[in-house]
DNA sequence: GTGGTCTAGACCACT
DNA sequence: GTGGTCTAGACCACA
């Protein structure tokens, strides 16, 4: 479920991060869903504590969980979410540079208009 | 031309790489191009020489640039680059990630194709 | 231990590269080990740190070793490393060049062999 | 005839030098025979007057050249040279090293074997 | 505690 | 002139 690589220069906090979002954004986490317990998690996935309690003050920085003193931490649903503008430009942007990169090395745009339109299908399922 | 933001989260030698990245792939720096020497470039955007040899390395590594000693560093030729099939994988992956997000933040599907046609379009005809 | 030589033409990082590969190689230091950091070996070997952490970079490069961000540096599994086709080649390049210098400085073809068999057989039993 | 690769780590002059040995050593070039002027050399592989001097001044240190002034420089004749017990042990340290690194990254004590008789084989003929 | 980055400034080798 | 190495010492982020 859990995929921690301790040899990726990302740090294990950021990686912890990356995991629920895609855990969310799958679908397989729903809003009002309770998460561990930070102790329970970093037991789970053999991490220090603190790398967990990290990784929770990002992702509800970003938005994505809500803390509940004393009932544990929840994901915020739907509706309460407000579009970032500000963040959509930096994906914007990224995005912009990966198919730079993706073209640089090697990629026709016709392979990658197919890679793209694959994982817009494949996104659109689950 | 070049885009440093000294309080970001992204170390200033990542910043260069980004930036000389960018120059390459949009076609600014051609190859065969000398780059400006070390000391030169750090003069130019005011950081210490070990900082832009830094990143010169990195972008070495990577395969952007070569270096001549005593002469000067230089943009690969494409032909000499040879496609790293772990890099595309990786790409493909941080795209996959990206796209992700974009949907979470609420773009749609639609949406999201216009974009990216759009964007392989631009970058066709540059 | 450790052999350094500050007055060869080696770089001082370089001869740190090589100690620690021999070292991995010949299986004083093995697999998942922990290495000293890079302000203790700096300490050990009076060194300054910065040219420590140069030389771990580049075994980390080279695939001797990996890094785990705020825990240390370890040796990499066997099975991890993949064999790199274009080291086997500049390899076997060097290989070829050594054994005409010996043979400019006098070995006889019989003595070369002699000489390598008997380095396989020592290293078959380390 | 010379292979340069101004891409390479290695310095040129090293390259020159390389090369010059290699051709001594396989018989292209013999004792007594004269080699170009350095100037004639420099232009002939386009390359800096200076470095051909300086690559002509490492041969002669390490005995493969010497000079006559006003004539030119030239091969060495065999019954000169004197075999230096030092650099044969450099040899074979570099030897051991050599085998260690194609053990490590794959490479069978069977295969080693069979590589290094082959090359034996193959010089004993040029 | 760990590695990672950055600066300031010196020295060396190569072209 | 060029890149490459090294030192001394500071500061930051991660576990």
């Amino acid at each position: 479920m859990f995929q921690l690589d301790l040899k990726s220069r990302k740090s294990i906090y950021e990686q912890v991060v990356d995991n629920i979002k895609s855990l969310v954004m799958a679908g397989v986490l729903k809003p009002k869903d309770k998460l561990p317990s930070v102790r329970e998690l970093s037991r789970i996935i053999t991490v220090n504590p603190n790398t967990v309690q990290k990784a929770y003050r990002e992702l509800e920085r970003q938005g994505y969980l809500y803390t509940v003193l004393g009932l544990g931490t929840f994901i915020t649903e739907q509706s309460e979410r407000k579009p970032d503008e500000d963040k959509l430009n930096d994906l914007r942007k990224q995005l912009r540079q990966l198919i730079q990169e993706l073209r640089y090395n090697g990629m026709e745009t016709a392979e990658i208009r197919c890679l793209i339109l694959d994982l817009l299908n494949e996104k659109g399922q689950a």
